[in-house]
DNA sequence: CAGAGCGATGCAAGAAATGCAGCAGTCCCC
DNA sequence: GGGGACTGCTGCATTTCTTGCATCGCTCTG
C-alpha cells in the first residue's frame, strides 16, 4: 500500500524532528522523502509541517493529520486482523498499557492463560501511569490500558471496573500484622516508604489524609513498587499495595498484607479502557474480554 | 493520493459488479485497475471479491475492506474541511438524508439561512426513508439525518429531537375545518389518503388504530404526500402530515390542518442524528447546530 | 454448439518515483 | 568572525513501476 507509507514517512519525520533524520532511519534518500511530504502539501493545500532552521515541526494542520493516520491505521490494523481471523488464522498482537501494580502478578497470569489458547497471539506489554495510559489509547499506541485510579476519562471508554481496597504490605513478624485489618492512624506509628505521586494509591492515600486528622511522613519516596516492597525489613517498614498487584497468601514469601480499614481509605477502582468509538483487533477484543472476566471474578 | 484512488476504484468494482464494467467507467484499461486488484488482495492476504462467471462479487473480507474504505474517506474529508477551515476558508460541503416532510418547507428555509452566512458551502439533500435514512449514515453517503420516527438507533448518535403531532390535512371548507382538534374516529367517517408503510406517520397511525376500536380505510395510498396533500379538494378527501412538513398558516392556500388528539394518536419524534462516533467535517457540524436550534425552537 | 461476456497473463511502451550532486540558508563552536 | 555541519530544496539521468494491447481459458446464454 504505498499512500500508507507515505502517511508512515510523515509520521517519521514528525519523530525524527528533520526530513534528512527520518530519511536516514528510513533507510531512503532525503531526495525523495522531501518530494513526497510536498505532493502530500501540494495535495493538502496546506503545509503539514513549518520548517525551522534546524528541521521541520509539525503544524497545526499536521497535528490533524497526524492524528487521523494514526487512527486510519489502527483501523487497517483491525480489518487485518478481523480478514485474518476468518481464515482461522489465529494469529493476532495486543498492545497494552497498564499501571505498575499489574505487572509482576496479574498482567503476566493472565496473559500466558490468553497465549496458552493462542499461541500466535503477540503481545506489548508497556509501563504507563495514570496520565500516559489514557495518552496512549487517544494516541493509538495502546489497543487497552488497565489503569488504578485514571484520571479524565474523556475519549476513554470503560470496558470493566474491579474495587481495589488499599493494603498495607509489611515484614511478616511486623506488629501491625497480627492485625486483621489496620486503621490509618497505625501505620503513621511506624516508617513508611510511600510510592509517588503519579500513582493512584497514592491519590487516595493523599485525599484520605486531607479528610482526616492523621498525617503520614514518608521517609522514603520512590515510583518502584517493586523498591518499595524489597526495601530491607529490619527498619519494620510499612509500604502500599492494592491486591491485585499482590502476590496470593501461599507464595507470599517475606512479606505480609493487612487490608487498611475503608472507612479511613475508600477502595480505589482499577479500570479496563479502550478508546471510545474505536473497534479493536480480533485478539485485542478477545483478550480485553478475558481481563473483564478475571477481574470481576476478583472484585467478586 | 494514488492509494486511495486504488481503494475508491475497490468501491466502483463493487458497484458496477464487474472489472471491466467498473474500468469502463473509471476511464482506465481492465487491465490496470485487475493488476491493482490483485495487488491490493496479495497484500492483504485475501481475496477481497468472489469470481463469478459473470463478474466479481464482494467477499466477507472485501465488506470489511469496504466499510473501513468509506469510513477512512469520510474522516479524511473531515481532515480536509478542518485543514480549510483553519485556514479560513469558509467553504465546504454538507450531505444530508431526511423524510419527505422536511423537503418542502423546512430544508429549503434552513439551507437557504445557512448559504445566506456561507455562500461557499454546497450541499447535498437526499430523499431518505426512515429504513435508508440510517442505512445512509453508518455507509458514510450521508453526514446527518433528519428522520421522523427512525426504526432502530444502534451505531447512530441523536443530536436533537423534536415532538411532532400528527397532524390531518384537509380542504378549507372540510367540515372537520370547524374543530380545533380533530380525533381519530372524526376522520374516520371521510374518504383518506394515506402515506404508505415506510413513512412514519403511517407507523404511528397503524399503531393508534391497533391500540383503538377505530379502523380506517384508505381510499387512496402514495408513497408521495405531495400527491396526497394536492389530490382534488371536491372529495373532501382528508391525509395526514407533521407539522415541520406543512406551511405556515399566512401561506397555506387552499388547506388547512388541525391536529389529531394526542389521546388517539400520540406525538411521534423528529429525531437529527449522526454516525455514532464520529466527527463531522466542519460545515456539517455547523449546520448540524442549526439545525438542533431550529427544532428546539419548533418544539419549544 | 457458437458467441459474448468474464478474469487473468506475457510483453513492450510509457509514466512516475528515485538517487546524485549541488544550491541557499541558519546555527554552533572554535 | 569564519569555517563546518546541519537544514530544506531543486535540475537531470536512471531505475522502477504502472499501464495498454493482444490473447488465453473459462462459464453461461441463446
Amino acid at each position: 500500500m504505498r499512500h500508507l507509507e507515505t502517511l508512515d514517512f510523515i509520521v517519521a519525520i514528525n519523530r525524527a524532528g528533520s526530513i534528512r533524520g527520518a530519511a536516514e532511519s528510513l533507510a531512503i534518500t532525503s531526495t525523495a522523502l522531501n518530494r513526497r511530504l510536498l505532493a502530500l502539501e501540494e495535495e493538502l493545500g496546506a503545509p503539514v509541517f513549518e520548517r525551522l532552521p534546524r528541521g521541520v515541526r509539525l503544524s497545526t494542520a499536521g497535528e490533524l493529520l497526524i492524528q487521523h493516520i494514526r487512527s486510519q491505521r489502527a483501523d487497517l490494523e483491525r480489518v487485518r486482523s478481523q480478514i485474518a481471523d476468518l481464515k482461522g488464522e489465529r494469529r493476532g498482537h495486543v498492545r497494552v498499557a497498564c499501571s505498575q501494580a499489574l505487572l509482576p502478578y496479574f498482567m503476566p497470569r493472565e496473559i500466558s492463560a490468553y497465549r496458552a489458547e493462542h499461541p500466535r497471539v503477540t503481545f506489548d506489554v508497556n509501563l504507563r501511569d495514570r496520565y500516559r495510559a489514557e495518552r496512549a489509547l487517544i494516541s493509538h499506541e495502546a489497543d487497552i490500558a488497565l489503569v488504578f485510579e485514571p484520571v479524565r476519562l474523556a475519549d476513554v471508554q470503560v470496558l470493566a471496573t474491579a474495587p481495589q481496597p488499599v493494603h498495607v504490605v509489611m515484614v511478616r513478624d511486623h506488629p501491625l500484622a497480627a492485625k486483621p485489618v489496620v486503621r490509618l492512624s497505625d501505620v503513621a506509628e511506624f516508617p513508611v516508604g510511600m510510592p509517588s505521586e503519579e500513582f493512584g494509591v497514592r491519590y487516595l492515600l493523599d485525599i484520605a489524609m486531607r479528610r482526616s486528622s492523621v498525617s503520614i511522613v514518608p521517609d522514603i519516596e520512590s515510583d518502584s513498587f517493586e523498591f518499595l516492597r524489597c526495601y530491607p525489613g529490619p527498619e519494620l517498614m510499612l509500604t502500599f499495595q492494592i491486591p491485585i498487584g499482590l502476590p496470593s497468601d501461599e507464595e507470599g514469601g517475606p512479606v505480609v498484607t493487612r487490608p487498611i480499614d475503608t472507612r479511613d481509605v475508600p477502595p480505589g477502582l482499577l479500570y479496563l479502557a479502550q478508546m471510545r468509538g474505536r473497534t479493536l483487533p480480533v485478539a485485542a477484543a478477545n483478550f480485553a474480554r478475558q481481563l473483564a472476566r478475571a477481574m470481576d471474578g476478583a472484585a467478586g
